[in-house]
DNA sequence: CACAATTATGAGCAATTATTCAGTTCGCGC
DNA sequence: GCGCGAACTGAATAATTGCTCATAATTGTG
């Protein structure tokens, strides 16, 4: 139940196909387990259960529970820089409500694949000391290029662009969580519209 | 380990002031314990021990674990609506900023008490059937009465009340809670400004 | 004081869980 | 096709947890 585990790195070094498909087999049946039954009921046995592999093989790849979690959520959050950086392949709009569009729906899209997985992994991450220490790390990076990009851009008037840089990517983070992960499906376009423009005007109003 | 538990309410009508001072022992207990160990690994018998009580007691009080949080989350949500109705009860300012600016003070002061405790609340809301109609409930009512605000205010400029009033709503909850819960503090009054100011001039602005 | 109702006790049960390990099977180079 | 390490197996273990129940203590009442 402690955070702290010792050793949160793979047991094994995989050297034939077959490990390397295991360890796959048991990220997926984790991922499903865990968003169906959220973190402490999403028990090791039945994630190996649905990778329909024996427990002691799940133990030959992750140490503890908490590290097959810790390795999801290192994949997601790779997966969201990664989408975030091939749309801005071919240059940023222009327009601070076009980039403010882009990152918004950017973060929609990495959170409509499995927002009941995504909830499991916010929800225990202030329990686990790697996710926090992984998430926190995250953050700050997506803060520094939110203010970096504030300050270069003509149409940003704001006081403290720091401030500001962290309630927009709080406010983005936790809000399109919530619609996503809402149990009544929501009018998403809608919220998209409205939450760009209340970001764009609070970014461009006069101070 | 499943949600939907037949009685929720108290076993036992306290007859003697005895009873009811238990009653409160155990509650206080619980805030404690759950807000150190979270929900999962707030046991019981932890609260048992810290209230000094045996954990038979308890039973007599609660009839499972669940229902041990829920009337901490209905006493948390009542506090909330007697706060807000406090400060209304002088009226309420003209200007929309300064309504919007009583209204985040008064969730930020709400989240000040035991942001720890909030969060095992917040977190454990989605498992448990009997805290997910209140809390759906409150924010209903929540919504309604902010939509109905915006309807009358003359400042408020908004094509659909209905959607700027959930993402005010979830704006302010939401952020409200993550800043004071983090684990680097924070500097408070800043960040009110910045909510207020983002809210201001996004329900203000021409659609 | 006596008696009944209310409240408190806590050892222990049943169930669940993460994790181990002694043994088996598989795959690949020779 | 042989041998050896890599990969897999799953029954067993130790620990934990929510909760019960038979019993005891306390309180109010006539």
């Amino acid at each position: 139940m402690t955070s702290d585990k010792r050793r949160l790195q793979p047991r094994k070094q995989p050297r034939q196909v077959r490990a390397e498909l295991t360890r796959q087999r048991i990220l997926t049946a984790a991922a499903h387990v865990f968003a169906e039954h959220g973190y402490a009921a999403g028990t090791t046995n039945r994630i190996a259960e649905r990778a329909r592999i024996s427990i002691g093989s799940l133990y030959q790849y992750y140490p503890n529970k908490d590290a097959i979690l810790v390795e999801l959520v290192a994949r997601h959050l790779d997966a969201g820089v990664a989408a975030l950086a091939r749309r801005e392949e071919n240059g940023l709009p222009d327009s601070l409500e076009e980039i403010v569009r882009l990152y918004v729906r950017t973060a929609i899209e990495n959170h409509l694949d499995d927002p009941q997985l995504l909830r499991v992994m916010i929800e225990h991450a202030p329990r686990s000391l790697a996710l926090l220490e992984k998430v926190a790390r995250f953050e700050q990076e997506r803060v520094a290029y939110m203010r970096e990009l504030f300050d270069r851009h003509p149409e940003v008037r704001v006081g403290d662009s720091e401030t500001a840089a962290r309630l927009v990517v709080s406010t983005v983070e936790l809000v399109v969580h919530q619609l996503t992960a809402a149990p009544d499906p929501i009018d998403i376009p809608r919220f998209e519209n409205e939450l760009v423009a209340m970001l764009t005007r609070y970014l461009s109003a006069a101070g």
